[in-house]
Formats: structure tokens, C-alpha cells, sequence
RNA sequence: GGCCCGGUGGUCAAGCGGUUAAGACACCGCCCUUUCACGGCGGUAACACGAGUUCGAUUCUCGUCCGGGUCACCA
């Protein structure tokens, strides 16, 4: 008969304190009805993803709409994998969309009652938790070594077992004497804790996922490695001993997880613990482009992966935000057009809503949240977050705002405000090659027309407007002006009587202003063009308009 | 391969036994209009397939197919 207590007490001899100490430690939270405590928990392997972003809004939403907390903890088992500023990465990313915890590691250390929340300094707790658990006969050290492990793996193969791992017959050292294992410690052999599983293969478990509602799997009957031999705990066992003692009440991750539901459930149950609440978010998809086909977005391959990318590009981080958010909650859309300015966390949402089929992430309707998002700000804000922007990415760009903040601001207001603002920029990045006619040295002359205006014709309508045109006139005086010289070169002033009789016209007044745009943007189509005339001041508009018109007269 | 999760227009998706199968993005057309954009109106386009249950299946069940995930001392 082997003594368990005794197994204990060899194992984690500087092990004092029991389960009951950490339950008085790390009490129950006293929140209100249905407040939610949720957590985001990631690995500092690298930068923050933008699955990670996901999850974390998620997390931070359902904690707001239930007056509840979100806290952020560390999964920082894996030395291996850890990266060096890897926490730093992450602290940052998140800081940029706006999310913020109540709890958990912060840039200036830790802060709220359950720490600590970075799990290498929690080794404490679990091992509290994993002594118990040999203790009451729940766990046992294992010895086997990756040689034995790869065997045992080629001899499931031959067998062609169903399931593979640590389990049943193949667990070797599930039924060590006492005397063995005191032996293999006495000889210093490395060792993991397994849990001893009393699952049976053939019973199935039934949990309701918030997202995907009943679930029904095998139950587990893997002799899960709970302890590495380092004696840091693996993923499995400290989500565990975590959630349960930060008091999480509802576990959001990815969809990664749901294959290992049911290890967790019969962990849960022989720690004796309550099982949270799960929801498992679908993962962020992307075309492959070499095979046309779906996958999961990837760190490595995928620049936009990178939550900073749309930082580096100049999308506003509530514009990625908004995205997010209705990929998780499709009704979002519809919310904020009911609801235009209200705050993000006035927002219902609802873990049932999320979606569960992984989504695509679309640039195209990205681009399209951050052309309204940009639409809606002042000129004022527009011109501060591009030059924010351009301060890290474009220094060149943001000394010129700099040097004539009155002429940005005029730009940059040019059709906003109002009911009908323009919705063409999508990022602060695109402020630059929007508006390069804005500048002189960014300026390039195209001066290709449509082809149904003749050269000729375009020379005389630039020389006869720099006649008349004059910066101090208003909008109704410039457009009548641009009218006053459609008559006597042959062109409609009014649409109305070109539409009429196209056939006694050269063209209409809008060829004429198609004209002075081209002469002094390069572009057939811009903004407001007597705003932009006026910007740009007597002199530059002079020099374009004569420069054009030189060059119509040599063809 | 075992197990798990999915499968409604090009994309994201409402739907939850009886609907002309919403909406958004994209695309096309028209209107508005000095260009573009905005806005307005309209349009193209979908229930993977096969059985079963039912008076009736997009909706329920089973199978097939397809996509994804997972089978580590990584998370």
C-alpha cells in the first residue's frame, strides 16, 4: 500500500502550507450580481497579436458591461519561448488600443489583491496545490525520460492506439512503490507530476460554452503533466490554480483551447475547485495567398498580425477596435450608427453573440471603419494625430506641419465637418500623398486631361481665369467667376443648358474646372478647389496656372 | 489518423420549423453634383451535398464532403 502523504512530504518537503491557507488568502471577490471577472493572460513570447487584441477585447468588454473586473496576468512558464521585453511588447500594444486593467502587471509593477500575477512567481501556489494532490493519491511523480516517452509514443503507434499519450497501461509510473520512487529521488532522477486521471474513455463530459452552447466530449483519461521537471507548472494546471484563486469567473480564449476542455473539467474537479465559465472565441483568419485558401493569421508570415502594424500605417487604434468588435458582436455595427458617440463600453456586449466561425479579416471593411472613424473627427484632431504619427514614421512630414500648422489645418478641414464629410482617408499615413499638390516640393505636375477637352481650349480657360480669379473671394463669388468665363470661350456655364444642346457647346463648366484642377493639383479630382486655391495663395496659383497652360500651347 | 469546432451572397453576418432569407462592406446602375467623396434610390449575388423526422425544413437528426483546430515537460 503506498503512502501518499508520505510521497507528499518527499516531494515538497518545504511545502507548508495547504489549499485551505490560499483559500484565506485569495478570497471570493465581493461584487454584485452578475459582475464578471475575466482575465487576459498571454504569453510574452512577442509582440501582441492581433488574435491577442481580440481576446483582450473581448475580455475587457464583458468585465465593463458587468460592472466587473478584468485583470492582466503573465503566462511566463516557458522560459524558452520568452522573449526579453516580451511583457514590455504586450504592455505596450494594449496601451495603444486603449484597454486597461484593473488589476494584474502594469508598466510600474503589479497592483490589486490576488497577486502575484505572473505565474513564475506563483511556483508557491502550485506546488501548494500539487502537494495535495499527491497527498490524496491525485498525482504521482513520473520518471520517464524523452527517450522513454518517444518509445512509449512508437510502441502506441504499433498498437495503432486510438489515443495517444500518457495514460492507462502506458503510464509506467503511475503505479511506482514507494520504494521505487524514493529510490529514483535518493538517485536525483529528474522527475514531472502527472496527475493520476480516473477518467474512463468511455463516458462523455457536457459543458456549455458561452459562445457555442453544449459541448460534448470524451472525457479525459491523460495522466497530464501538471508540474515540469523544473517544478513550474504547465499551461494546464496553472490556468487551474489561477483562475480559480484570482477568482476568475469567466475564461475567454481562443478556439485552440476547446480540444483540452476536458483535462481542464478534471482538473477543476480533483483540485476540488468550481469550473468557471467558458467562452471560446474563433481565430482570425486571413487568405493564404499562395493557396487561395483560408487560414489562421500568422505571426510569422503576416505583417498585419502584428497589432503595431496598424500603428506603423497610421490606422487609428479605435478604428482597428471597432473592427474587432464586430467580428466579435455583429450587431456593433448597428449600435454605433444608433449610437455615434457613445462610449465603447456603453456597448451590450454579449459572450452568446460572438460569433464562432473564424472570421475573415477583411482590410477592405477596415479601411472602411477608419474612413468614418477619420470622417468624424475635427481638422483639429486629424492634424495632432497625424503629425503624432509622422513624428515616429515621416519626420520630414511632420516639420513641414509643423512650419505651417495654418495651411495643414486648412487642409485638413477642406469638407469635414458638416453632414456630409468626406470619408477618403483611412489612415494618417495617406494624409501625405493625399494632399502632396498641398506642398510645392511634393508636387507633380499631370497635366493629362480627359480626352474630350482639347489642349487649345484648356490653354485659353487658364489664361483667361488667372484674369479673374482672386484668393479673397468667397465660394459663391469664385464659382461665379469660373462661370463668367465658360461663355465667350464656347463652354456652358449651366449644366442645365449643356445637357440641353450638348451640341452647341465645346463642353460645360465642369470641364473648365476640371481644367484649373488639373493645371493646379495634377489631379482630376480633389476637394473643394476654391478652398484649396485660396491655401495655396497668389503666387502658386499663378505659377501652376501658367506653367499648364505653356505646356497645353507646346502640344 | 483519433478527437473537437465550424459550413447562409465575394467578405462579416441576422435567422433559431412556415420569412418576398435582414443588414454592413465590396461591386454595378441611376439621382444629387464644378471633379471626387458624401448622401439618396435601385440592382447582381447565398442557405455545401444526400437521406430522415415533419403537413412543412436554412432551422431538428444522421451520413458524406469541405474548412479549421488539436493530439509536448509550448502556451
Amino acid at each position: 500500500m503506498t503512502d501518499c502523504a508520505k510521497i507528499a512530504e518527499l516531494l515538497f518537503p518545504h511545502i507548508q502550507k495547504t489549499p485551505a491557507d490560499l483559500e484565506a488568502q485569495y478570497p471570493p471577490r465581493q461584487l454584485p450580481e452578475g459582475a464578471r471577472v475575466t482575465r487576459f493572460s498571454p504569453s510574452p513570447t512577442g509582440y501582441l497579436h492581433i488574435g491577442g487584441l481580440f481576446g483582450a477585447l473581448a475580455d475587457y468588454m464583458t468585465a465593463r458591461q458587468s460592472g466587473g473586473v478584468v485583470y492582466l496576468r503573465i503566462e511566463d512558464t516557458d522560459k524558452k519561448r520568452e522573449i526579453g521585453d516580451g511583457v514590455a511588447a504586450i504592455l505596450d500594444g494594449l496601451e495603444a488600443f486603449g484597454i486597461t486593467f484593473d488589476e494584474g502587471v502594469t508598466k510600474d509593477g503589479e497592483k490589486g489583491a490576488y497577486c502575484p500575477y505572473t505565474q513564475s512567481a506563483r511556483v508557491e501556489i502550485y506546488q501548494i496545490m500539487a502537494k495535495d494532490l499527491v497527498r490524496r493519491g491525485l498525482a504521482y511523480p513520473c520518471f520517464c525520460t524523452a527517450e522513454e516517452l518517444a518509445e512509449l509514443r512508437d510502441r502506441q503507434e504499433r498498437e495503432g492506439a486510438l489515443l495517444r499519450g500518457y495514460f492507462g497501461k502506458y503510464a509506467k509510473c503511475r503505479d511506482l512503490s514507494d520504494e521505487e520512487i524514493e529510490a529514483n529521488l535518493k538517485a536525483g532522477k529528474p522527475y514531472v507530476l502527472r496527475l493520476r486521471s480516473d477518467g474512463d474513455e468511455a463516458r462523455r463530459i457536457v459543458i456549455e460554452d458561452m459562445a457555442r452552447g453544449k459541448l460534448e466530449m470524451p472525457e479525459n483519461i491523460i495522466d497530464e503533466v501538471l508540474l515540469k521537471s523544473d517544478g513550474v507548472p504547465t499551461y494546464h494546471f496553472a490556468h487551474i490554480c489561477d483562475d480559480h484563486f484570482m477568482r476568475t469567473t469567466h475564461v475567454i480564449r481562443g478556439e485552440e483551447w476547446l480540444p483540452s476542455l476536458p483535462k481542464h473539467i478534471a482538473l477543476f474537479r480533483a483540485c476540488g475547485f468550481r469550473v468557471p465559465k467558458y467562452a471560446h472565441t474563433p481565430q482570425i483568419m486571413k487568405i493564404d495567398e499562395e493557396t487561395g485558401g483560408k487560414r489562421k493569421i500568422s505571426k510569422r508570415k503576416d505583417p498585419e498580425a502584428a497589432v503595431s502594424h496598424f500603428a506603423e500605417e497610421g490606422y487609428p487604434a479605435e478604428s482597428v477596435k471597432e473592427y474587432l468588435l464586430t467580428l466579435l458582436n455583429s450587431n456593433f455595427e448597428d449600435w454605433r450608427r444608433a449610437n455615434p458617440t457613445a462610449q465603447l463600453t456603453a456597448f451590450p456586449f454579449n459572450l452568446k453573440k460572438l460569433s464562432v466561425s473564424g472570421a475573415l479579416f477583411d482590410m477592405v471593411k477596415l479601411r472602411d471603419v477608419s474612413k468614418l472613424c477619420i470622417s468624424r473627427m475635427t481638422a483639429e484632431a486629424v492634424y495632432e494625430r497625424t503629425l503624432a504619427w509622422a513624428k515616429t514614421y515621416d519626420e520630414a512630414f511632420a516639420r513641414r506641419l509643423e512650419a505651417d500648422r495654418e495651411k495643414a489645418l486648412g487642409m485638413l478641414a477642406l469638407d469635414r465637418g458638416g453632414k456630409k464629410p468626406r470619408k477618403d482617408l483611412a489612415a494618417f499615413s495617406e494624409v501625405k500623398p493625399y494632399f502632396s499638390y498641398m506642398y510645392d516640393d511634393l508636387y507633380k505636375a499631370d497635366y493629362t486631361l480627359p480626352e474630350h477637352i482639347d489642349p487649345r481650349d484648356a490653354a485659353a480657360i487658364l489664361e483667361q481665369y488667372v484674369t479673374v480669379w482672386s484668393p479673397e473671394d468667397d465660394k459663391d463669388t469664385w464659382f461665379a467667376k469660373v462661370k463668367s468665363i465658360c461663355a465667350p470661350l464656347g463652354f456652358a456655364p449651366e449644366m442645365r443648358d449643356w445637357k440641353a444642346d450638348p451640341a452647341s457647346y465645346k463642353g460645360n463648366v465642369s470641364d473648365v474646372s476640371t481644367v484649373i484642377r488639373v493645371a493646379v493639383t495634377g489631379r482630376t479630382n480633389t476637394p473643394d478647389l476654391c478652398t484649396i486655391l485660396r491655401l495655396l495663395g497668389r503666387e502658386t496659383v499663378h505659377a501652376r496656372l501658367a506653367s499648364a497652360a505653356a505646356y497645353y500651347k507646346s502640344i
